[in-house]
DNA sequence: ATACTAAATTCCAAACAGTGGAAAGACAAG
DNA sequence: CTTGTCTTTCCACTGTTTGGAATTTAGTAT
């Protein structure tokens, strides 16, 4: 894992495995983490001790280990700001459409989504807070992209590829281009498949 | 710092950082940060570094320092389970009384707040997800002590101890637990100056 | 524009914290 | 009660992290 040259090893795993367990549903055992992560058993358990001390993780009576409760400060303060201004927005927003309603950013060469408001009717929804994905495959991102100009968008693609999802995703510069210039004159994006009114960026 | 013996250092001050970050309103400068967490500036540097590399932090263009939006992904995994079962429900409390209603639980300790649900009106609350405070200073802590034992109550009470924050805070034992024979046979707690209807433990 | 101050960033060798293989200890199931 | 699985503890070695001091960069006053 030399992947990150000036990076502290400890916190690198910390996190690796907070994440794991945040993928596993936010509650998980040594073994398994040890399964998705391919760290020693020892390392993990003296990892996750730290974490739970510091109120990050909590064992469970099964003997299992959960994320704790400490993370929601952390995670909400990071919204603060951004969500607290624009949140109220989003709701009014699904209430007025109907449908769910997502914020999103550009971090670093990434779309990540900051907040969201479900649809009052459809408990349909997967709650992606926090899920980042790439530019290309999604309305938003597109609609980001969209908002640059060709060469800074091409940028972020050369760097991130562009790796195919579904029959729909587009997998050359030039097709994305095509279609970035079509939402760009429509002023909103549209993603076969999944509708999403992406706001600022 | 030998509060925690086993515990690995790194972690312990990246997290640190984050938190000290979080209080000081989701940015900070190095500097600051020294200020606030008696760390050598090198050391801080380095920490933050590798936060950065993972994502949980960025460097806002005036070369200071902010949450990174990865940490809302670990945030609201940590709040799924729960949040997204019991929220709707904080809703609909919310506008039924029209007041804020706050989640929380006993975590260790301490009273963790998990969730929250803003009356539509007064934008004038205090967002204070991932807060802790100690039980026997808030109408939730109480409610909470209430639906125990008096001798397990008196166990928390004995290891938190009872700090005065306000005219009205308990600091005897005896006063408290009078007051909590008061809460359990009304039903709900009430504390002054604060209202507040919690809900699960 | 130029000089100054305060902050962020890079260096480096010593020191100590973190590492992981192996063994012991809990559970849970049969 | 016995067996298999998962968690936890041990400990000596190694290499990562540490922080004082020097360097560079940004912001600001002159």
């Amino acid at each position: 894992m030399k992947s990150n040259p000036q990076a502290i090893q400890s916190v690198e795993r910390a996190f690796a495995l907070l994440e794991a367990m945040a993928e596993a549903g936010g509650e998980a055992g040594i073994t398994e983490l040890a399964a998705t992560t391919d760290l020693p058993l020892p390392t993990i358990h003296r990892s996750i001790q730290t974490l739970v001390s510091l109120g990050y993780l909590r064992q469970a009576p099964n003997r299992r280990y959960a994320l704790g409760a400490r993370l929601l400060y952390l995670g909400d303060a990071a919204g603060r700001g951004v969500s607290s201004w624009v949140r109220p927005r989003l709701i009014e927003l699904a209430e007025i459409c109907g449908e769910s309603v997502n914020l999103a950013v550009l971090d670093g060469d990434q779309v990540a989504y900051i907040s969201q408001a479900p649809s009052k009717h459809s408990m349909r929804m997967f709650t992606e807070v926090g899920r980042r994905v790439l530019p290309h495959a999604s309305a938003v991102g597109k609609a980001m992209l969209a908002n640059l100009s060709d060469a800074d968008a091409q940028n972020i693609i050369v760097r991130t590829g562009l790796p195919r999802f579904t029959q729909n995703t587009f997998t050359t510069w030039d097709s994305l281009r095509n279609s970035l210039s079509i939402t760009r004159a429509r002023g909103y994006a549209i993603d076969d498949g999944e509708q999403e009114v992406g706001v600022r960026c």
